[in-house]
DNA sequence: CTCCGGCTAG
DNA sequence: CTAGCTGGAG
């Protein structure tokens, strides 16, 4: 079931090798200044902060805010963010770094990242499979739509935890597997299974109960 | 539930 | 012109 949305997303899209970022705290910063945001408003933030050499835990810290919060300005929620990545580049120096963080259990990793402020699920969870490289599958808002409309699920409000495991557990523990997996749904989502769905070659419409069910606005069926 | 926000595809 | 963006905190 689950394997099998895998397998048509990555035939039909091929490998997307996520997550795009130069070094691990490059996917710790895209993580959080794309919370709720449009990549390309993300990618212009982090332009910003490369071009000044801001790209490392040591030079977020010593940054004034008010020079970070212009630079990242482009991926808005700014002031926030801006916050957000102070104190994550903290905690990443007061502990090590990514090599004695990475000695941490899976979980005790994930608690750590939550304890902090402006890290939620979604973003720990990108840090943990994408930065450290440990097996945890990534929820958003796009997988939640797209099981949801497949019918795997009876609510988009499914909590985030219920449906991380419910995933995890109809798949091997595979790092590559997860990784690969929640790239091709944010690809798919973007493309075909937008909020205003483009089912007209959609890769999943087979099986698709939303599609079955002409909620597809009948515009095209 | 509301606020936080710049940016662009359509 | 605005819908929508790989959320999280209060």
């Amino acid at each position: 079931m689950m394997r099998t949305v895998f397998d048509r997303l990555f035939r039909f899209f091929g490998p997307q090798y996520w997550w795009p970022a130069e070094t691990k705290f490059e996917v710790c910063v895209g993580s959080i200044l794309t919370q709720n945001t449009a990549w390309t408003n993300v990618e212009r933030a982090i332009h910003n902060l490369k071009k000044e050499n801001l790209l490392s835990p040591y030079a977020i810290v010593q940054v004034p805010d008010e020079r970070l919060r212009e630079l990242i300005r482009p991926a808005g929620f700014f002031n926030q963010k801006a916050e957000r990545l102070k104190i994550f580049a903290k905690f990443l120096i007061d502990n090590g770094g990514f090599e004695k963080l990475s000695l941490l259990p899976l979980y005790s990793l994930r608690e750590k990242l939550l304890n902090l402020k402006g890290v939620g699920r979604e973003t720990a969870d990108s840090m943990i499979l994408y930065a450290f490289e440990k097996p945890i599958f990534v929820v958003d808002a796009y997988t939640k739509r797209l099981f949801y409309r497949m019918g795997f699920i009876d609510s988009e409000k499914i909590d985030y935890d219920v449906l991380r495991e419910k995933v995890e557990r109809s798949l091997p523990k595979d790092i590559e597997l997860f990784s690969e997996f929640h790239a091709l749904i944010v690809k798919h989502c973007k493309e075909f299974c937008r909020k205003k769905p483009l089912c007209e070659g959609c890769p999943l419409i087979d099986g698709c109960k939303f599609w079955r069910n002409g909620a597809a606005q009948g515009s095209h069926r």
